[in-house]
DNA sequence: ATTGACCTTCCAGCGGCTAGAAGCTGTATA
DNA sequence: TATACAGCTTCTAGCCGCTGGAAGGTCAAT
C-alpha cells in the first residue's frame, strides 16, 4: 500500500503521515524502489491517530493511547485518567473563551458600529474601562 | 523607562516586548548606553497590546486594532467588524470544543476504569464505533 | 574590586503540521 | 520509444507567539 491510498483510507496528508513516521509514530517497511510500504495493520494505527487527534489529543498522548491499545494488558482505568483529564483541559478550555466571548459581545454591543470615531472597544482595549451590562 | 519597567507595568514579559518590537508594534528609543527607553505612549501601547491580546485577537488583529486606535478620522465601524469577526471564531472554537466534549464525556461514562483491560475509549479510536447514549 | 541585578543580542525550540523545491519512479498513451 | 504526468522521495523552511538560554555589557551599592 502506497502513501497516497493510506492517506485516502486514513484521511491523513501524506505529509502528515510522513511526519508521523518522523517522529515514530508508525513504521511502514519500504518497497525495492525506496517507497513506503504500509500493511493493513499500518493503515489502522494511522486512523486510530486521526481519530485520536480529531479529538483533540495530542500528539504525546496519542502515543500513549497507541502503546496503551496495543497492550493486551492494559487497565482499562490508565485510558479513562488520560481522557478524563484530557476533558478538563477541554472544560477549562471552553470557559475560558466563554469569558472571552461574553466580554467582547458586551464590547461589540456597545459599539455603534457607524462612520464615527467614538468606540468603546477601542477605549476598553485602552484601559479606559467602563465595562458594567 | 527602562524595559524592566514597562514590563510591571504592561504585564508583558521582557521577552514579549522586545519580540513586540522586533515585529514592529512598538518603537522605543534607545538611550546612550544602549537601552530601551519607553515613553508613557508607548507603555500605554503595550498594555493596550497586553488586553488585545488578552481578549484573543492576533497580533496581525492588534496591529490593526492599534492603527484603528490611532486614526482620529476611523469609523467605528471598522473596530466592530473586526472584534465581530473575533467573536464568530470564538463562538465557533466553542462549539467544536463542546461536540468534542460530549463525545469524550460519553466514552469516559462507558469505560469501566478498572485493572481490566476491555476499553470502549480505545475501541472507538480503533474504529469499533458504538456510540449511543 | 566585586557582587548582583539589570540590560543587550543572537540562536534555538515549542506543536503539529504545511509549502515548496528538486529529483526519482511508474504507467499510459502517441 | 518518447513523452507526459501522476505519484513518490528527501530536504529545507515557515507558520504563530512567544520562551529559554548563552554570552556578554552596564549600573548601583557595598
Amino acid at each position: 500500500m502506497n502513501i497516497g491510498e493510506v492517506s485516502r483510507a486514513s484521511g491523513l496528508s501524506a505529509k502528515t503521515i510522513r511526519y508521523y513516521e518522523d517522529i515514530g509514530l508508525v513504521r511502514p517497511a519500504r518497497g525495492a524502489n525506496g517507497y513506503r510500504d504500509f500493511t493493513k495493520q499500518d493503515a489502522h494505527k494511522l486512523a486510530f491517530l486521526g481519530r485520536s487527534r480529531s479529538l483533540g489529543f495530542t500528539i504525546e498522548d496519542c502515543r500513549t493511547l497507541m502503546s496503551l491499545y496495543e497492550d493486551r494488558d492494559r487497565a482499562s482505568a490508565d485510558v479513562k485518567a488520560l481522557a478524563s483529564e484530557h476533558l478538563d483541559r477541554i472544560a477549562q478550555k471552553i470557559d475560558e473563551l466563554q469569558a472571552l466571548k461574553s466580554t467582547l459581545e458586551t464590547l461589540v454591543r456597545r459599539c455603534q458600529g457607524d462612520d464615527r470615531p467614538d468606540c468603546p472597544i477601542l477605549d476598553d482595549l485602552a484601559g479606559h474601562e467602563a465595562l458594567e451590562a
